[in-house]
DNA sequence: TAATTCTTGTGAAGCATTTCACATGAGCGG
DNA sequence: CCGCTCATGTGAAATGCTTCACAAGAATTA
């Protein structure tokens, strides 16, 4: 399996994972392609590619087994097991992750969290102790954080994502509205809420509706 | 100009315009779209194509004026305007986006907050008192709310969702992990972090590196 | 004004992703 | 056990998006 498989196809898997566990909360056995991409507003046949990148897994004239396709989905995304989070900057948008409990319940775990605060240094958020940033590379890699966090200001994210990078981190999700570089080998991810709101204000202004919702 | 837009292209905008508004802050007066693209790790012709859906802006030889293509971008997204938005869930997430300084800065302003919480409702966030989400889709209209946030939790969502369509908002950006119901003239955006979370396990796992970053 | 340089705007080509459509296999009822 | 129904898995077609490549326009210099 050498194929590169698309952004859209790795979101839709979290869109599988998402469903099957539904299903198998109501007790549900099988599940057809049909079924599952009515749910995810999506069709059959994309269903039906996507996890064929991955293997077969159904069974022809019946469907998927939905607890064993759901566990295949946990072990394709790597949620099968616990990641050990770290989170840079307790601000607004830091201090509520720290309290989102989503992220525990899919197996990410905040472990650690950085400041340049004096005052936040040393503080107790949800049983986690604030470290000083300026330890930030050297405890990344004694605590070996795989996933961080960064909700920092846009002016100093590059410096952070620097240290991040030479901690050895290959996973970064980014708040700070700003293009950050990375090498080639760490894996970046932005979460731009304000670029959100400009595209619902673009489909109000111009009467847009999309095709698929992300 | 009756061709479909892209998502992609949509997003990309945002990026222009947010490139294009530090361009201005630096003084820089033209810029190429080989400049730009670079700033954006794009490329020179995705610049230009993107621009070519709504009109002919720059000179050739020259490039575009910075501040008239700035000013052109806002017009496109909608964002030559404030907006007036509602938040709806105070909890973790709701009381981070209500002091989130970036909305306001590009025109986004929460003016109106809802929670079902007797010990929320009646409280001051930020100088806006807490309303009963009850009224909200009266409320809704007579505020004239153009766009919504819910941050509530996923099991109560969907009714919330059907009060602020009935309430005649065309735009809602939606921070619970279900996939949401809406008439095709609403558009909705799903801010779903725990679906970045796992992509970035994927990639761990998988050695995989996104061709761009979103 | 003519030659040169630069960079846009855009059809066409090249890729990538999605959808179609069907051969194939599994279960089930008679 | 045969025929019928159902639903997968997958090449091939269709659609959509990105990149190429170049004609053409604008500034600048001689």
């Amino acid at each position: 399996m050498k194929k590169r498989i698309s952004e859209s196809t790795i979101h839709r898997l979290s869109l599988y994972y998402r469903a099957l566990s539904l299903l198998e909360k109501e007790n549900v056995v099988t599940v057809s392609s049909k079924e599952l991409a009515k749910r995810e507003k999506l069709t059959p046949a994309q269903v039906r590619k996507d996890l064929s990148f991955f293997g077969s897994f159904g069974t022809r004239g019946l469907g998927y087994q939905v607890a064993e396709l759901r566990s295949r989905m946990s072990h394709i995304l790597g949620i099968n097991r616990d990641w050990r989070v770290a989170l840079i900057g307790i601000g607004n948008i830091g201090s509520a992750l720290v309290s989102y409990k989503e992220f525990a319940r899919q197996g990410f775990h905040i472990v650690k969290l950085f400041d340049n605060d004096q005052r936040k240094i040393g503080s107790n958020h949800k049983g986690i102790v604030v470290s000083d940033i300026k330890d930030l590379e050297k405890e990344l890699k004694e605590d070996n954080i795989e996933i961080v966090i960064v909700a920092v200001p846009a002016t100093v994210a590059q410096y952070i994502v620097d240290d991040v990078v030479a901690a050895g981190v290959k996973a970064i999700l980014n708040f700070a509205p700003i293009n950050l570089r990375v090498p080639p080998e760490v894996c970046l991810r932005n979460e731009n809420m304000s670029m959100e709101l400009e595209y619902l204000s673009f489909a109000v202004v111009n009467n847009h509706t999309p095709k698929k919702v992300i």
